[in-house]
DNA sequence: GAACTAACGCAAAATGTTTGCGTTAGAATT
DNA sequence: AATTCTAACGCAAACATTTTGCGTTAGTTC
């Protein structure tokens, strides 16, 4: 069934894709999907938060700041596109309590959480995870969501830097100098 | 046909809301309706963000912080609350290049704009505001739209003097010391 | 092995959406 | 002031989607 959402969504506009279609190429009839999934809203919605599950760990760059800009700007080029705001829409557009946009909130935070535990192993001092998504993934979803004037990638890389300087800063003034490296 | 949605929406759940439902409390024939906006979701999303129009400017508590902390409460209260949050939803939703989203961006700076503009009038340091919408209410959008665990009142205090503090600390490294208050 | 359950197909009914055509009200032009 | 033009609307028919009742089937439990 998700296979048949993709497919459609391959080759045609999101408003001429209607459930009797998704129907028809998945071989079955209408009142499947409408009975599983109640209207096109929450299987879209679903079809997009399962194809924003992570297939792989985030690269590893060997840095904190390597890997944070590489997911970050990753995540940016993918959701600020045409078919990735779509997804994103769609996940947001549900109004379903297995929250679909919740799925996605979980699926950042276990990548990121992967990135950080990497550089903890690494002996690096990293911010938290959740100051990560509140400071880093918050004000590109806002910008890629809202923003009049788009988001772009040296933002991905400036968010990241910016957090980065600040739990540096504040490392500074809590353990001694020179016990961790500049970044 | 504002105020027909509107009447619509405070006496049933959202997805009980038709256009010929909308068109009928109007007076006027579905067919209006949909020469007019296309389909339902544009007029959710143009109404949810004509909704979101400000009707006064932000409360002057007489300090930035304080200015700050009543705009982020605020909004927070009203926008994670189910209603406020179909009105995200819905304003998301759209695929219009008229973007309702663009519309609710704007009128958070407008708002964003006067309490800093008060501020300095005041004499205080401020932050920007394209830094205050990233640091402070994209994260409180991120949590009411995405979040598992919800986002609450002491979280947008939190962000406010977060990005206060951090706004104090990058003064005092360029400005002599004692040259403002510390905050 | 029999009863039960959940999911599905089918088809009809209900509801929602699109479109062509005629009308009207207001603006612009002469 | 009369005329033309335009944009928006109502109406109604054609069309598409959504909902629902009923019968069937496959898988599960007792």
């Amino acid at each position: 069934m998700h296979a048949a959402v993709c497919a459609l969504q391959a080759e045609r506009p999101r408003h001429a894709i209607t459930v009797p279609l998704i129907a028809q190429q998945a071989g079955v009839t209408p009142s499947t999907v409408y009975r599983r999934w109640g209207d096109l809203t929450e299987l879209l919605a679903d079809v997009a938060a399962e194809r924003m599950r992570p297939d792989a760990p985030p690269t590893d760059t060997g840095t904190l700041h390597g890997d944070l800009c590489a997911y970050a700007e990753q995540y940016l080029e993918e959701m600020s596109a045409p078919t990735g705001r779509a997804y994103l829409r769609d996940v947001v557009a549900s109004a379903d309590p297995g929250r679909p946009a919740g799925r996605c909130d979980t699926y950042i935070r276990a990548q990121l959480e992967i990135i950080v535990a990497r550089a903890q192993g690494r002996g690096e001092r990293t911010p938290r995870v959740g100051e990560i998504v509140e400071q880093v993934m918050a004000p590109m979803m806002y910008g890629i969501l809202f923003a009049v004037t788009p988001i772009a990638y040296p933002d991905a890389v400036r968010l990241v830097e910016a957090i980065l300087a600040r739990s540096t800063v504040l490392a500074r003034s809590t353990v001694p100098a020179g016990a961790h490296p500049a970044r």
